[in-house]
RNA sequence: GCCGAAGUAGCUCAACGGUAGAGCAAGUGAUUUGUAAUCACUAGGUUGGGGGUUCGAUUCCCUUCUUCGGCUCCA
């Protein structure tokens, strides 16, 4: 047992050994997946180095006086100052702090190369040590205007001329460097000591993909070389974790360009962990009061009409199929399938709750740049469901909601995410009293189930507000898992309808709702979340039986029987080959329990048990092993 | 789709104007093994596809597909 002192002062106990990586997972604090660097005994340490008992440990995101984001704002001054110096027909434009590190996009016909990024990383170094202060100034928007219209910078023009004329403005400047900005900014440049330009990208001008491209250089910087070392170490061992990575090794899934982009294949160990997941959501889904239903994959034009999502869906859909002379659509939602079978009869208030669920394979044209994976693809199966229900119905749906998914989430492992509320935006449909009632509903619903949120200002579907859960990958990116969706247009658009017990027809709310969001992200972020050590309950193979030779087979097929009669996976490495090495391979499969099997082993009864990142456990009476395993899968 | 980078054996990579190599994996044989790699041999490639330049292209150019990092978009 491991004591580890946490930086809000509480203590948490840990079985077994620990990095310093399981204990950033086990602080959310949302920079668990790439945490810049922790701090171990107030020693600056590696995130993969491990932690002896009763360490004090905080992990950090910075070493410094000045915040991250000050710090690295006042990096992407420096950067352009020496992109600007390096490069002068260049035209500076935006260039912020981001959650690590800071960009800055630059006006620039070339592109950069990985030579350019190295002399512009030696210029900044170079411009740090001349402890160049920033300083402030305030003028009139005016003067401001003048100014950067004879420095030529057309883009900073374009920003002040939309500022209204009687504003003051600020500008920073450090050395020759001259930047319209609101700071604030350190005091001086020589803080910087050590930075890193990560990549370049296109990033068009303003978000807006009908401006100009414009070249994007990303960076990281600190105040000493060892926290760059660090952080640049962790970089790599999260690469390690990448899904599409584990998932060539472990042999879960693979694209094939014969197929197509974004069309994922799921191999045997891929599909059988599917399968387990799939099983596992239909169980719970019938045990929470839902009904299973399935429908095909085309439908109609007529019915994506009525739907509307021929008219604000269209570029998200495939192409349409022309079968006797009438247009058929790949379905890119379930909802109007649902919809078809929850208006097939004329229903009544004491039918609802209805919640109709469906592993609901859909199609969606993705643009092929922003294909990654399984987390975005263009084929991909939904956990879907629709929840119809009174006015009434609606909080009490809505909490039960967000109980369920965090329990299903749970037996998963997942501990680290984010929650976001996010609210009516300025193009909407349905009335505004059904939104505020919506909407309170969701909040309620959260805050009740004590969760912390952030709420996203206008970020709703124009049919109704929503709360997404977003899971985050090796590399912090993160991904929307679950989303609970209000829906005031398909209703409408079908014409839903359930008498009341007034013999009244009344319009019913809808609620869209997907837990693991689409099975394919899901898996993804599982891979990520669990580096491929998956809980045992989700393993293709949970023992791995090894014989330590050809004579002791007839021993370890005695003992997978066993295993399979008690309804656990298991195989037997029959090879010709030695035991370190069939326990290499097992240990690289990340399997997670080896059974060895020789000599002593059959003389007693027993099987000596070695546990994937646990190591060698000893021998154990295979009745004694077999508990081993059914007690972490019970535990699960 | 846009800005960039890249595609060589199943995998990880090398060679770079003179028709491709290694390690691992695979196959065969020897070995019968005690907690992360036993040895030997064998086979494996129209260097993503198509076109061009050249006496000759994996290498240079064009085009197309796919992948990667971003932008935009989103489960």
């Amino acid at each position: 047992m491991l004591k580890i002192t946490l930086p809000d002062g509480s203590i948490r106990e840990f079985e077994g050994a620990v990095s310093a990586h399981d204990v950033a997972l086990d602080i959310s604090e949302g920079l668990a997946r790439v945490a810049l660097a922790a701090r171990i005994n107030d020693k600056l340490c590696d995130l993969s180095e491990m932690i002896e008992e009763d360490s004090t440990v905080s992990i950090i995101t910075f070493k410094s006086d000045e915040g991250p984001e000050i710090f690295w704002h006042s990096s992407a001054h420096i950067m352009a100052q020496a992109v600007q110096e390096l490069f002068p027909n260049v035209k500076v434009t935006i260039g912020p702090a981001i959650e690590n590190g800071f960009y800055y996009d630059f006006d620039i016909d070339e592109a950069f190369t990985e030579a350019d990024l190295e002399k512009i990383e030696k210029k900044m170094l170079e411009i740090a040590k001349g402890k160049h202060a920033y300083t402030r100034e305030e003028l009139p928007r005016n003067e401001a205007l003048k100014m950067f219209q004879e420095m030529d910078e057309p883009y900073k023009v374009e920003i002040l001329s939309e500022i209204p004329e009687e504003e003051t403005i600020s500008v920073y400047k450090q050395d020759k460097f001259v930047d319209l900005c609101r700071g604030p900014h350190m005091q001086n440049t020589g803080l910087l000591k050590a930075v890193k330009l990560l990549k370049t990208s296109g990033a068009y001008w303003r978000g807006d993909e009908k401006n100009k491209m414009l070249k994007r250089i990303y960076g990281i910087s600190f105040p000493s070389k060892k926290e760059l070392k660090v952080y640049l170490n962790n970089l790599e061992e999260a690469k390690k974790r990448d899904h599409r990575k584990l998932g060539k090794e472990l042999d879960l899934f693979s694209v094939s360009d014969d197929i197509g982009a974004g069309l994922i294949l799921w191999h045997p160990n891929g599909a059988m962990m599917r399968h387990l997941i799939e099983s596992f959501w239909k169980e719970e889904h019938i045990k929470s009061g839902y009904k299973l239903v399935y429908t095909p994959h085309i439908g109609k034009s007529t019915l994506w009409e009525t739907s509307g999502h021929l008219g604000f869906y269209n570029e998200g859909m495939f192409s349409a199929i022309e079968v006797e002379g009438q247009d058929y659509y790949l379905k890119p939602m379930n909802c109007p399938f649902h919809i078809a079978i929850y208006n097939s009869t004329k229903r009544s208030y004491r039918e609802l709750p209805l919640r109709l669920g469906e592993l609901g394979t859909v199609y969606r044209y993705e643009r092929s740049g922003t294909l990654h994976g399984l987390m975005r693809v263009r084929g991909f199966t939904q956990d879907d469901a629709h929840i119809i229900c009174t006015p009434e119905q609606l909080d009490g749906e809505v909490e039960r909601l967000i109980d369920f998914s965090l329990n299903i989430l749970k037996k998963f492992g997942f501990k680290d995410m984010d929650i976001y509320l996010s609210t009516k935006p300025e193009k909407s449909v349905g009335e505004d009293a059904d939104w505020e009632k919506a909407t309170e509903s969701l909040r309620k619903s959260i805050e009740k189930a004590g969760l912390e949120y952030k709420v996203d200002e206008g970020g709703g579907a124009f049919y109704g507000p929503k709360i997404d859960i977003k899971i985050k990958d090796a590399l912090n990116r993160s991904w929307q898992c679950t989303t609970i969706q209000f829906d005031f247009n398909l209703s409408t658009r079908f014409d839903m309808e359930y008498i009341g017990a007034d013999n009244q027809p009344h319009r019913p709310f809808m609620l869209h709702r997907a837990l693991l969001g689409s099975i394919e992200r899901f898996f993804g972020t599982l891979i990520e979340y669990h580096a491929g050590n998956f809980p045992v309950w989700l393993c293709p193979v949970q023992v791995q039986v090894l014989p330590i030779s050809d004579q002791y087979i007839d021993y370890a097929k005695e003992i997978q029987d066993k295993l399979l009669q008690a309804g656990i996976r298991a195989d037997i490495d029959m090879r010709d080959e030695r035991i370190g090495y069939k326990i290499r391979e097992a240990e690289m499969k990340k399997i997670p329990y080896m059974f060895i099997a020789g000599g002593k082993e059959k003389e007693n009864g027993t099987v000596s048990v070695r546990r994937h990142t646990k190591g060698d456990l000893g021998a154990l009476s295979v009745e004694d092993a077999l508990k081993a395993v059914k007690d972490e899968l019970d535990s699960e």
